[in-house]
Formats: C-alpha cells, structure tokens, sequence
RNA sequence: GGGCGCAUAGCUCAGCGGAAGAGCGUCCGCCUUACACGCGGAAGGUCACAGGUUCAAAUCCUGUUGCGCCCA
C-alpha cells in the first residue's frame, strides 16, 4: 500500500478522531488487572474558546495519557468545564450591555425591550441571569469540547463533567455544610478587597497589584491640647475622612509625648487620639499614620488593638455617603481633589511629592479595589494547610520542577483566612438561611423550612455565591461522583498526574490539596507538572489587547494540528517560560513531511514484503541494520525515560534526531542500494524487515505527540498488529539489541563520507562528478571495514575509486582531510586553491592543538592522576593519542603544501 | 522591602561537574526517481562580570551588574 505525495492532514484528523472515539478507545475501564493512570482535566473557563496556554497544557496531557494507555495502564482522562462564576459573569454584564446576548436572551424566552438601551442584570432579575449564564453555558461549553478534539484531547467525553452540575453542586453543597460544621467556614464582618465595578468581595490572590506613579500627601492635623501639629502621609487624602486616630512608633522619640493626646481631624473636627503601635514604618513618610480603619488592612488592626472607632465613609460604587459630611455623593477621585483643596485653602496641606506604589486592581475588570467592611463568609485555612504542606515535603505529591515546592511552602507557612463569598448571581449559591426574626443563621442540604433556633418560618437564603475556586478545590473528586463512593473513586483517585500552570499553584494546586486531604483523607494527584507559560517571540505574553496571540484553531488550519502539538512538546523544557513564534511551527511541520515522505519511500520499497515471515537471523542482518536497530533501541530508552520525568522537550528532540538524522540521512540511504534491481533477495527482505520494524516503532514513539499522521501512517503498514496505533504496545528496549561494535562501525563510514563530502564541496567538485579518493588509514579493522563497504562510499560520496592503504603518498595539488584515525586525499587534475587550503590547515591545526593542550594539561597534572576516576583517566589518554595523530598529519601535510607549491 | 528565576552562536533556546549543542537565520554547491516542506557542505561562541571550591567549572558556591516573575 502506498502513500499519496502529500499528507492531507485536514481530512485525516477528522477521520481519526471520529475512528478513535467511535471505537471507545478514550473510555476509562476500571479493570482491576491493569493499573490505573487517570488525569482530571484543569476545567477551562467557559468564558470562551481555548488559547495557545490550553492547547499546550491538554497537548501535554494528552501525551501524558496516550503513553500510558499504549503502554499497558488503563488510562482515564476525565475532561470538563468551570463555570467560571465571577469571569462568566462580568463578560455577560458586558455583553448584555452591549446587546450582544439578545440571541441568548430570546432563545430563553426573555421579554427583550424594543429599543437598544443596555440591559443589566438586575432587569433580567436573578432567575433570567441564570437561565442565561446556562446558555451561555451550553453555547461556549460546546465551542470547548470541540477545540479539545481538534487538538485530538483523548479524553473521556462520557466522564466529562461542569462544576455547575446537579452532582458537583451537591457535592459543594455537601463541603459547606461539613466544614462549617466543623468549624472551619465562618460568618463575620471584616474588611475585605472589594471591586467597585464587579460590586463583590474579592480574595487577595483576586487583587494584582500594579507598580504606578502616584502622590504622596503630608498633611498636618492640629494637636488639640496646645499648639503645633503632627504631619502624617498619606497616598489617599480623601481617606481622612473616616480617620479616627493618628498612630507613630512607641519607640520613636520624635513623638514619645505626644502618644496618647489628641489631634484635631482637619475638615471634619473630629478628635481623635494619638496611638503607639509597632506596625507603624518609622521610616515611611513623617514616621506618623493617619489610621482609618475602615479603609485600610494595616489600619483596620491597628484600630483593633487600640479601640478605636470604624468609620465608613464609601458605598459599595466607592462613592462617598453620609459620613463623609458634606464630601458625600463623591467619587471617590473627586472626593480626594475636594479634600485636598480645601486642606490647602486652610494652610493644612505641607507638601505633595511623587511617590510609587503598588495599587490593588480587580483581577477580571482592572478597577482599583478599595477595601471595604462588609459581612462574608470565610474559611479558616491553618489548620487546613498543615497536613497538605506534609504531603509536598515528604514528596507523596511531587512538584515538577521542584522549585515551585518553596513557593508553595512560603504561600501555606502564612496562609489567611480565606473569604469564600461572592456578591454574584452565577456560582453556587450559599447554603445558608438567615432568619428574619431573629437573626441567626441556618445552613443546611436543603432549604429548611423553618428557622433552626427561634423556629420562624421567614428564612430566605443568603443571596451570594461561592468563589470559583472553592468549587474547583474539589474537582479530583466531586468529578468522580462524591460524596458517593463510586467504583471510580476506588479505582482512579488519587489521580496519577495533574498539569497545570505555576500562576494558579494557589487558586487550585495548594486548595485541591488541602481539600482533598481533608474529605478524602488522600491526595488528590501523586504528581504536578508545572508547564511554562507561553510567551510571543518577544517574550511578551500573548493578549488580544496587544494583537499578538496564536491561536491554535488558526495553526491548525494553517499547519495542522500536528506540527502544533509537536512544536508545543518541544518548546517544554523546564523553564517558567517559553516563547512560540510561526517559524517554530513551520519547522516542525517540515519535521512531520520529513517522516511523511520517509514513510512513502518505506511502503514502496515493502512492495512484497510478508509481515509474517519468520525474522532474519541477526547474522543475516547487515552492518547498517545492527546499526539503526541499536539506535533505534537506544532511542526507546531514552524517549521512556524522558516522557517519566516530564523532559518533553528532550523526547521531542530525541526522536526529531533520530528519525531525520539517523533514519532518514543514513539508514536510508544506505540500504537504497538494496533494492535496487539485481540486489540479492536476501538482503532486501532483511531490509524490509528493518525497516518496517523502525518505521513502526518510530511510529509508535511519536504517536503520543502528533497522534494523527503516525495513525494514517500506521494504518497503511502491512501486518500492523492492532486496528489503531492508539490502541498498539508502546516499544519496548531490548538490550539484547544494543549494539556498541555496529556504531562504532558506522561513526568510522560517516565520518569518512563527511570528510569526502567537505572536500569535495569545498573544491567545488561537482556532485555527480565521480571522483578518486584515497584513504591513508593505518587501523587495519577500518581498512577492511572500508572495503567491506566501499559501495556506501560509492552510492554516498560518489567515489569511483576508492584506495586505502596504510602508505599513501600525499598526490601533487590534492587536498586533505585529516581525522582521528587516517587522512583523506582526492588527487585533482586542476589546481588547488593553494592559500585557501593552507589556511584551513593552520585552523584545524589551531584547533586540533587547543584541545591537545586541555587534554595534556589533564594529564601532566599528577592530582589529576591521583584522583580522577580511572575511566575518565583512560578517556583522556586516547584523546591525547588521537588529536596528537592528528596534529602530527596535519603537520606533515601543511609541510608538504608549502614545499610543493 | 522579602523571595524566586534568567544571562550560552545574529535570533530563540537546550545542556547544569569530565572534548561547547540544536532549530531558525547567514554563506557556498545541488531539481541525486521518499521529500526543494528537500539534499550536501561551511562560517559563527574568553558560555554576563569578579572571586572561590575542585584533579577538572558553561555546569557547584559567593558577590556584582542587567533583565523578568511572585509575594508584601
């Protein structure tokens, strides 16, 4: 069977994937005489499509499970979706305002107003907001599903789960209950990062920080006992507002006395005290704060230790209320300006300086979080982290790299409390009751009917959701049916791998650990690959905002999704980066015709070839077969070994040079000498058989990496032993192949061919002009083996003939090669370039001698003897041996050149 | 302010104790019947800087400089 001239990857890669799937290779068997090795998906966000970050994490996985499947595990991928509560729900807000859901809206039977004017959510009501968000759900959910196939995702899309569904929410629900039964969920007013915009709480891994170029404003507050003032800075003036006390260092001596009097709050006439408390920087500004405890984390403890008042002076859209007096019903921009102009009109202003720091934006919309008081819900973490720092120390789950471990370690040693509340429509709603009458708060499974202590039947449910991620934390099994302990549970949890990226090692990793450990009392994954983050090729990281993203659909098209994954492998060292440019994919893509058309010249040339045949004897195998085989060999250890510890980077590379350079320049075209009319029966069947035995196994090697085109290739094989080469064993090395004679063999024919090649090359003897050469080479096993296969130097440096002898007289006007282990001449009728030859001596020379030198210097040092490893001793006493040969021949023969000519 | 990471060929990056590597780009020569998405050949590097450890350092340690990232 042959192979057509090109590869038409858009029509294999449907083809395939509805062949894989419709055979149920992607469903996860629990089989008990295999081992399990199961992956859960990180859900992407159904906020919209996949980018380049997901095509290489699934790219990865996906290789992760198709090597284990093909070598004997009973693999399971468990994909699925996240509902995404607070990133779903300010794009819908958005694009409700923009009108853009008007489809959505009629097809859940909205009463869509006539006119244009943005919609919000509270026209919608909560009811209509979720029947939207479960559309939006069904619309980009399926968007994703089909970019996780077209990336060829062997996932198990019977398995596939949303965080939203009936089950994973009772399973939410379930967690809520126990841990605040438990203790660990609380209610309580604190102050927490709130987005103005978003208009709900935030955690603080939700605020990023941003450097910016601010001001810093030194305002002086009278003392209200005698005259004078304290001067304190400030970076948010308007804040003063709600000040309600001034705070230095006890030990600070500029302001020993003044501790514990009073100042007079400009603008607002307040008096509030002056307070000592370590937290305050002595450095910082004047060394005095204003403390504002109802705006400010740092102020809010301060406040707390020394009794002081809380003043809020914001609404939930940080404009300004009552308490700010007649600063009310502000921006809180505008507020600041007012403030700061009245403070100067009164002469309380002293100066303002340029000042950089660090502000606080929402994560989703970018607005400037300002700390707020409000009641939430919040879960205590300590306790929580203990046990899951254990685990990651002792290594029973183990973080690839292993760097990330200490960020890990520094996050969980000063974990916080975590607020789990959201002020959002889309998530899971609390399952909490608060009781109209008396205040107290019921949470339960199910809405109970009447209020558990003061028995009141007007009950209504706390309004808000739960972050996303307190869903997310328990993906590794609420995927899997729990709290219902399913036979997938016993069979797949713990999952064997988790890949993801560094920057939600705290979002997800740290939680699904902590939760897992704690409801499952085992961890939820034995090992974490961190993979890099993808960059452009100008490290910058990929937003539509900057135009620069790739996107893999768009690859797909243009490449095939193939090249895509192949380029993903191989770009995945185990740095914290990587950057992928078009160039990268292109060249895999010749990397993947490089084996198309290897595999066109294989099946022609097993035109006959019977599969079933008894194999050749290895003594009827040639040189160059013992010799791929051995490679070949090697090639499988090192690729298993490569994939075990997460170096695809090193697979990729492994098997890249293999096969073109091993496979396809040497073995080839070595053995095309075979098959060619006349060649002995025998030696083109045992070609065949090796070469259907590389071909095959390269193919299986590949396989996990570009599952497409090693599919169509594989299907074409005579004699494959399974239906699909998803389904086929994954190589296995056998030493008994190995093969140290045969390499060395074939390095000695390469080298020499190379040498023939330069020469001819560089003076500039045409290609298909044959030429003489003559070989001086004392080695009597490489003269013999020379001769044994003069025709390798015949069909691949075009030599007609070819003289090897230990004494050979260097021919007048004939340029040399000089190596290791002999010399290579081709005598020329015309004239050589006499001073261009001289100077390619003098570099070798140089070169040559340079690494005589590192070597003899080695070996005149006497500690160097003592203490140095035997075989590292006798390695350089070759070395030594060869480059001095060699330096001596090419002595001889600059010597030769400037007294020839 | 604390922590982490990175500096290797023109570009992008591997290598992380025992002869400086790849891809792309550059230069030269080839339409050799698997492949011009190709074949053959070549040029190109005081492995950021300064110390140290070691028989041996691009590789380990310390410091300096420059760039990233994370946390406060």
């Amino acid at each position: 069977m042959e192979l057509p001239k090109a590869y038409e990857q858009k029509e294999a890669e449907d083809k395939w994937y509805s062949f894989w799937e419709s055979k149920g290779y992607f469903k996860g068997q629990i089989n008990p005489k295999k081992k399990p090795f199961s992956i859960v998906i990180p859900p992407p966000n159904v906020t919209g499509g996949l980018h380049m970050g997901h095509a290489l994490n699934n790219t990865l996985q996906d290789i992760a499970i198709r090597y284990k499947r093909m070598d004997g595990y009973s693999a399971c991928w468990f994909p699925g979706m996240d509902h995404a509560s607070i990133a779903v729900h300010v794009l819908i807000e958005k694009s409700l305002a923009n009108r853009e859901l008007d489809d959505l809206l009629r097809e859940i039977g909205y009463p869509l107003p006539n006119d244009k004017r943005p919609l919000q959510r509270h026209d919608l009501g909560r009811d209509y907001f979720m029947k939207l968000g479960w559309a939006w759900k069904a619309r980009y959910g399926h968007r994703i599903r089909e970019q996780l196939r077209a990336l060829g995702c062997s996932c198990d899309w019977e398995r596939e789960r949303f965080t939203m569904d009936e089950g994973l929410s009772n399973a939410v629900k379930e967690v809520f209950v126990r841990l605040y039964e438990e203790g660990f969920i609380y209610y309580g007013e604190r102050l927490v990062n709130w987005c103005p915009r978003c208009m709900t709480t935030l955690s603080d891994l939700e605020v990023e920080r941003e450097e910016q170029e601010a001001q810093i404003y030194f305002i002086r507050y009278p003392l209200a006992e005698g005259k004078g003032f304290i001067t304190i800075a400030t970076t948010r003036p308007e804040t003063m507002l709600a000040d309600t006390g001034v705070a230095v260092h006890p030990d600070d001596e500029r302001y020993q006395e003044l501790i514990g009097k009073s100042v007079i709050l400009p603008l607002m006439n307040r008096k509030i005290p002056i307070v000592g408390d370590e937290a305050v920087d002595r450095e910082f500004g004047t060394g005095a704060l204003k403390v504002t405890p109802g705006h400010d984390p740092v102020d809010f403890e301060i406040g707390r230790r020394h009794g002081l008042k809380i003043i809020s002076i914001f609404n939930k859209d940080a404009t300004t209320n009552d308490e700010a007096g007649k600063y009310q019903k502000l921006d809180r921009y505008v507020a600041r300006e007012r403030v700061v102009e009245d403070l100067k009109s009164a002469g309380l202003l002293d100066r303002i300086e340029k000042h950089k720091h660090a502000i606080g934006h929402c994560q989703r919309c970018n607005t400037v979080v300002e700390p707020l008081l409000s009641p939430q819900w919040f879960m205590r973490m300590e306790e929580l982290a203990k046990p899951a720092i254990k685990v990651v120390e002792t290594n029973d789950v183990e973080f690839i790299p292993d760097r990330w471990k200490k960020i890990y370690f520094d996050w969980m040693l000063n974990i916080r409390d975590w607020p789990i509340s959201r002020q959002l429509w889309w998530g899971h709603r609390i399952p909490a009751w608060h009781c109209a009458d008396c205040h107290e708060i019921t949470v339960a499974r199910k809405a109970p009917a009447k209020c558990a202590k003061c028995g009141s039947s007007k009950l209504e449910q706390d309004p808000d959701v739960l972050d996303t991620w307190f869903s997310s934390a328990l993906w590794p099994f609420s995927i899997m049916g729990w709290p219902t302990e399913t036979p997938d549970l016993k069979y797949f949890y713990a999952t064997s791998l988790l890949s993801t990226g560094h920057d939600i090692i705290f979002f997800w990793v740290a939680r699904m650990i902590m939760m897992g450990l704690h409801f499952r009392k085992k961890i939820p994954f034995q090992k974490v690959f961190f993979h890099p983050i993808i960059k452009d090729a100008k490290g910058q990281k990929m937003s539509k905002s900057k135009g620069n993203v790739i996107d893999p659909l768009e690859m797909k098209e243009e490449y095939g999704m193939d090249a895509l994954r192949f380029t993903l492998a191989a770009l995945t060292a185990k740095g914290k980066e990587m950057r992928l440019a078009k160039d990268e994919i292109e060249g895999y893509r010749r990397f993947l015709n490089k084996l198309w058309n290897a595999s066109r010249f294989t099946l022609i040339n097993l035109a006959g070839f019977d599969p079933s045949a008894a194999a050749p004897k290895k003594s009827e195998l040639t040189l160059e077969d013992r010799w791929i085989l051995s490679r070949l060999n090697r090639v499988i250890a090192e690729t298993r070994e490569s994939l075990e510890s997460y170096d695809f980077n090193v697979t990729a590379k492994g098997l890249y040079d293999f096969v073109w350079h091993d496979f396809c320049d040497w073995y080839l075209e070595l053995i095309k000498p075979r098959f060619y009319e006349g060649a002995a029966a025998g030696a083109k069947q045992s070609a065949q058989y090796v070469l259907h035995q590389t071909l095959t196994d390269i193919l299986k090697l590949l396989h996990p990496f570009i599952p497409f085109i090693t599919e169509e290739i594989y299907q074409k094989l005579p004699g494959k032993e399974a239906e699909s080469i998803m389904i086929s064993e994954f190589p296995t090395s056998l030493k008994s192949w190995l093969d140290e004679s045969s390499e060395k063999k074939v390095r000695a024919i390469q080298s020499l061919i190379t040498a023939i090649r330069t020469i001819r090359a560089e003076m500039n003897i045409p290609p298909q002009k044959p030429a003489k050469v003559l070989l001086k080479i004392g080695d009597k096993s490489i003269q013999k083996l020379v001769k044994e296969y003069e025709l390798f130097f015949k069909e691949l440096a075009q030599t007609e003939e070819l003289t090897v002898d230990a004494q050979i007289e260097r021919p007048k006007s004939s340029p040399v090669m000089v190596l290791e282990f002999g010399e290579v001449f081709l005598p020329l009728e015309g004239l050589i370039d006499i001073p261009k030859e001289k100077a390619r001596l003098r570099q070798e020379m140089e070169q040559a001698r340079k690494l005589l030198d590192s070597t003899l210097r080695k070996l005149n040092n006497k500690e160097f003897l003592e203490k140095a490893p035997a075989e590292i001793i006798e390695k350089e006493k070759s070395k030594a041996q060869e480059f001095k040969e060699k330096l001596e021949r090419l002595e001889q023969n600059l010597a030769l050149l400037m007294s020839s000519n």
